[in-house]
DNA sequence: TTTATTTTTGACCATTTGGTCAATTTATGA
DNA sequence: TCATAAATTGACCAAATGGTCAAAAATAAA
């Protein structure tokens, strides 16, 4: 009946969700979603709208991906609350120094960078954040604690983002898993 | 021997300032920075250089008017250390909720738009990341716990730029200030 | 093979971007 | 008053921006 696409739907999702990243909207560029995706602006379009929506796709995405293992591994009750929560906080500690690692979190960056401007990617945001809090707060059993650590979570972000020593992050990390 | 400058520099450099501020590098326009600071495009260029000039005055700034009125209050050792972080971290709170806080904490939103890509802007919030961490080791009497509190800080500002409830913020807070 | 339907492509568009510059205006010192 | 030097202005520029669309290509059912 008709043509069938060329792409890989997964792939080119992955591809959005990474550009997105490590550049944020308004520092993405068609061209750079045409070199990450490998597709046209007009079959972008086709396929997923405007450059909104494609955010709006990249946000999702990691939510279902990147978001839902963190989840995952925080409701993990095989592993003690203190690894758990030791796990989590490797993140930022993983991330910095590493040039990759520089992207960063990318609710950290949505919340920052869009949020204020893009009603769409704050719902979306909120939602993977509360999400995070829940499953943080099942992990130590403490609503006010959960608080604290997604709160040194994200700041852990923001200074691998600023480019501090990793050994600064390991501190943040070894002082938070210490208070669980 | 020459005409005389119409501006106020002061106000112009504020303008810059509050403008980025707002809006991030990318965010800001040219019609922007005319409409804040009332100069055109010449006479900026004149006085302060192209865009990423204009957008390290503004970061400048920032660390000499409101990162060195929180170090001094830091430092002010007629506040006890509890008041003295509990005013630290007010700042977050008091942002929360209203329209002018959203624009968060000049140094998380440029470590997260701009350090990784912008050397001079990296080198700058660096910078002003450790004269705030010297500080808040000088109040709390701890390098540690300066870690921990700056961390909270950061990612207290990233919730409010996500939109999150001033009750959380407030709840980051106290549990902070607990901890001193 | 033909037809219908969808995808892909690249040319095209108006607008906005950051940046430049010559002409004009303004003030001061000679 | 006149010459000099700096500040201001607005027109101008090339490049890049996000977005559109008609034509071509590919597929599967009739």
């Amino acid at each position: 009946m008709a043509r069938q696409r060329e792409f890989d739907e997964d792939k080119v999702l992955n591809a959005l969700r990474d550009v997105f990243w490590e550049y944020g909207y308004e520092g993405t560029s068609y061209a750079d979603i045409m070199a990450a995706t490998g597709l046209k602006k007009g079959s972008l379009y086709a396929a997923f709208g405007d450059k909104r929506a494609l955010y709006q796709k990249a946000i999702e995405r990691y939510d279902t991906e990147i978001v839902s293992a963190g989840v995952k591994m925080l409701r993990n009750e095989t592993l003690s609350p203190k690894t758990r929560i030791e796990n989590f906080m490797n993140g930022p500690v993983e991330a910095a120094g590493s040039a990759k690692g520089r992207r960063g979190c990318l609710l950290c960056n949505v919340a920052i960078d869009q949020a204020p401007m893009d009603k769409d990617a704050e719902s979306s945001i909120t939602a993977s954040i509360n999400r995070l809090k829940d499953a943080i707060a099942f992990a130590v059993g403490d609503s006010v604690k959960a608080d604290i650590i997604l709160t040194a979570y994200f700041g852990a972000h923001v200074l691998v983002k600023a480019g501090m020593q990793r050994e600064m992050l390991e501190t943040i990390r070894d002082e938070t898993v210490r208070q669980v």
